[in-house]
DNA sequence: CGGGATATTGAGTTAGTTCAACACAGGTGG
DNA sequence: CCACCTGTGTTGAACTAACTCAATATCCCG
């Protein structure tokens, strides 16, 4: 596997391409300002590698710029379990400095781009930008909203619901960055990943998926996902999707 | 059901039991005079009553002082999922503000007393306690921690192995709390409760704990558990317990 | 003492697992 | 250009962990 490599243009704060769409807050001057003194550098990691580590010390904080990636943790014997999926905007590596280590790993599914923030800078975003502040907890609250959503899948949805219900998870954080196309979208991962992450063997998650793509629910073909029938998959799933609100990004 | 109702005689934060115990950070005096005005009630819930809402808007945030309670999601058709229970130092509510709607339901296992603050004063909070901040970030982080670390189990792990987790968690909680009792903690809930957490069925779960027990792992008779052999739990589940630390409280 | 909630146990069923074989695609080196 | 390899998808068949239904026992509360 590749290293992680340092980007060679940086976008400066200012210019945040991802920044200006319309789900993230607009942020004050003064935060701006902040904001492009605490991103020291910006990262490239290679599809497959490892952003954070489980039980490693990370001494960095980080925005992701572009890419896919996964949390995920591991038992000693192999099995893993993703715990969520990670988009651009996503605020990654907290752990490190609340807790002494990563309590999971961050591997990258796309090469990945990251903003570097350094861990000793934080306290001045909690001196100086209350509102960032907020925006952490924000950050922090929504990531256990999702984890607590995931926990009512894996522990008392079937294969299909699950299926489901992970599918409408993705496709609306998606539609939220402006990644559809066509109401497709690209999905940069095999189904060994959709198993690990529904908690369930591959084989039966090929078969559930077999079953609701000839039931005309969605379909999988060539890396993307397309939504045939909303409704039956939100029906299946008990799922409502959230108004999209104005969302905090660091 | 009896209504929640206000407590007669409010803790003083200064003189706050709770706080007094020795995982709790120590607070500065000037954050200790604000917790105080903060905090601006407490209340009672009694056991079996519902302290928060899936669907509501919490206009208030609490902290528990005493007893025990879960939070937990449900589906429509009644399928309920326990995503973690609630002890001493607990923060609940903040997905009120932070969401328009909590996404989740705090029920009361046994009689309730919590700390109550009002949600518009918590921007006071951001704005003149930085430190206070970081612990409502920490606070945050570790729900977060704490639901992956539930969704490796539900995900990943065996009946046995998942009691193993939850039991292993509960005794390392109580412990830090200082509510064990030689060795043995209450546990003011039902089979019932620890088959919704694991994400199995009462009767499986009730087997698999009968079997854990003939094996000499723990015992588990009126309302109490006592743990026999950590060892045996700690490698059938793969749990490591963390080295407790100084959290902090609100 | 009665009734509701909880615990226990048996028996039959099913959703999900494991093992194994094969198909297919893309990427690489000779 | 082909041979090969590795990762991924597909499918069958046998197995088992977990589920459901149902009956009975036990406990606790008022």
């Amino acid at each position: 596997m590749r290293k992680p490599s340092y980007a060679p243009k940086p976008v400066p704060c200012l210019r945040c391409p991802l920044r200006r769409r319309s789900i993230f807050r607009a942020f004050e001057p003064s935060e701006l300002n902040f904001v492009e003194w605490f991103k020291t550098s910006e990262l490239i990691a290679p599809k497959g590698g490892n952003v954070l580590l489980e039980g490693a010390a990370s001494q960095h904080l980080f925005t992701v710029l572009e890419g896919w990636g996964f949390r995920h943790k591991t038992l000693p014997d192999g099995r893993r379990q993703i715990l969520n999926y990670v988009l651009p905007g996503d605020f990654l590596g907290l752990q490190g400095p609340i807790f002494k280590e990563m309590q999971h790993s961050v591997e990258a599914l796309t090469q990945l781009r990251l903003c570097v923030f350094p861990r000793d800078r934080l306290w001045t975003l909690y001196e100086k930008h209350p509102a960032l502040a907020h925006d952490l907890v924000w950050l922090a609250m929504r990531g256990e909203q999702q984890a607590d959503e995931h926990l009512l899948s894996v522990g008392r949805r079937s294969a299909a619901e699950r299926i489901a219900y992970l599918f409408l998870h993705l496709y609306d954080r998606c539609q939220a960055l402006d990644m559809l196309d066509h109401g497709r979208f690209k999905v940069p991962f095999a189904q060994m990943h959709v198993a690990d992450t529904i908690g369930l063997s591959l084989v039966h998650t090929h078969r559930a998926m077999r079953q609701m793509q000839a039931r005309g629910l969605f379909t999988w073909s060539r890396e993307e996902i397309e939504i045939h029938d909303r409704a039956a998959l939100e029906e299946l799933s008990n799922y409502a999707p959230a108004p999209d609100e104005k969302r905090p990004i660091i």
